[in-house]
RNA sequence: GGGUAGGUGGCAGAGCGGUCAAUUGCUUCAGACUGUAAAUCUGACGCCUUCGGGCUACGGGGGUUCGAAUCCCUCCCUACCCA
């Protein structure tokens, strides 16, 4: 079980402050949920994670039942001592990747619209590598080929093995180019599975409940009351979120709205440095994303003077840290320039002390912002 | 001195008469990435351009041909083998 307290509110938006109590430990909120998919941060010992301030992991049901298999974590004690992690640990249902290998596959989406598209997702419409139906989704396995199936059921069942302290109900995530009646279909199922993982579920592991409704005011609002009338520990938002960040925070202030003020949220899945005020500001408590560990094995570093692309050639010479005001142990080691050789070099030592420093930077970022709301700043 | 195999764009290495400014890989440069099939993917990469095209290019020089990176002659260079 999980318990949920808020220390402060902020009195000029919908920011608060509080701990979320799980039997592995308290997390602050508002706080980055370091994604640990298949079990690992990548790059990074489980000793390190702790180093770089982060709280909380959210480890991958859909990836950690194909490989190594729920049995396998069981056999290991769970989750937790598995990985040598005594921190908090969510498990993301498998909600996602009927998305990410299926609509967002077929036509290169990602949850918010880069650029105009002309298809759009009909009602009935199934992707071309997954199969969605009323009890599940069919999927094909990309370790051995096998068709694999999960559902609600299924889910709850390979989460509960896990072991992870929050575990998510399975949705489906939907595309921002489905039209409305395909995503209020496709929420009426992922309703309809909300309720089967709620009876499904046999441990004390708290439970989110995930709304959906993309980019639609009504459908946002019906999930999320929908969500909220369940004995959910604390909800998830899913699903897209249009094509910019202004309509992001909108969609997130009608979702926010209908759910109870006393039970965490989660966002799923959204982090990128400059949306983390706005997430927070309306109210979000915990938050996923893969930026600051994505793109640290893409060579880049977040600092306070803005992104740093190490692969450029013209770093090589400069002797300074990734960022002057960061107080990680990698910028108290290292120079621009030796990262930046060990990246063209393709060694990959760099991937790790960027991921460092990005996870460190994003936690001290967001611990700050904590202390803004405790001070009435924010 | 004799023999053999070669010399192609920053590198490696295809092509062996026209569709070749030249496959491909690497390097280089630019860009993308938001519940991670992601140490990945996309684009550019001779010079000039009014974006139609123009110019110079496959060791040097000469030749055959309507047409040569591709065939012939010659010179230079490299590797290996024999003296």
């Amino acid at each position: 079980m999980i318990e949920f307290k808020i220390l402060k509110k902020s009195k000029t938006s919908k920011a608060r402050v509080g701990l979320l109590k799980t039997s592995h430990g308290t997390a602050e909120t508002p706080s980055l949920v370091t994604v640990a998919t298949q079990a690992v941060v990548k790059t990074l010992t489980s000793e390190e994670i702790k180093e770089v301030k982060s709280q909380l992991l959210i480890c991958n049901t859909y990836h950690l039942h194909l490989r190594p298999g729920e049995a396998v974590v069981k056999s290991h004690g769970g989750l937790h001592k598995f990985m040598k992690w005594q921190g908090p640990v969510m498990t993301d249902s498998g909600g996602f990747q009927v998305f990410s290998l299926g609509f967002g596959r077929d036509f290169g989406t990602g949850k918010i619209l880069k650029e105009k598209r002309e298809e759009d997702i009909k009602a009935g419409q199934q992707p071309k590598f997954l199969k969605i139906t009323e009890d599940g989704v069919y999927f094909k396995s990309y370790v051995d080929g096998r068709e694999m199936f999960m559902g609600p059921r299924e889910s709850i069942r390979i989460q509960e093995k896990l072991g992870a302290d929050i575990i998510f109900a399975f949705d489906e995530c939907t595309s921002p180019i489905a039209n409305h009646e395909y995503t209020k279909k496709s929420l009426e199922k992922t309703h309809r599975w909300a309720r089967i993982c709620l009876e499904t579920k046999k441990t004390n592991q708290a439970l989110f409940g995930i709304t959906q409704g993309g980019k639609f005011k009504d459908l946002r609002i019906k999930s999320a009351e929908y969500m909220a009338s369940l004995p959910f520990d604390g909800f998830g938002i899913g699903g897209e979120f249009g094509s910019n960040k202004k309509t992001m925070v909108q969609m997130l202030n009608w979702t926010l709205k209908e759910l109870p003020e006393n039970k965490p949220r989660h966002l799923l899945g959204i982090g990128h440095l400059e949306d983390i005020p706005q997430i927070i500001k309306a109210g979000v408590d915990t938050f996923d994303c893969i930026v600051p560990t994505h793109y640290a094995r893409r060579g880049i570093a977040f600092t306070s003077e803005g992104r740093i692309d190490l692969r450029k050639a013209s770093l090589m010479k400069d002797k300074r840290p990734l960022d002057k005001n960061c107080s990680c142990s990698v910028c108290q080691t290292y120079s621009r320039g030796y990262i930046s050789h060990l990246l063209r070099a393709h060694e990959i030592t760099p991937l790790k002390l960027l991921t460092f420093h990005n996870l460190y930077f994003f936690n001290t970022y967001i611990e700050k912002l904590r202390q803004d709301i405790k001070k009435g700043k924010m």
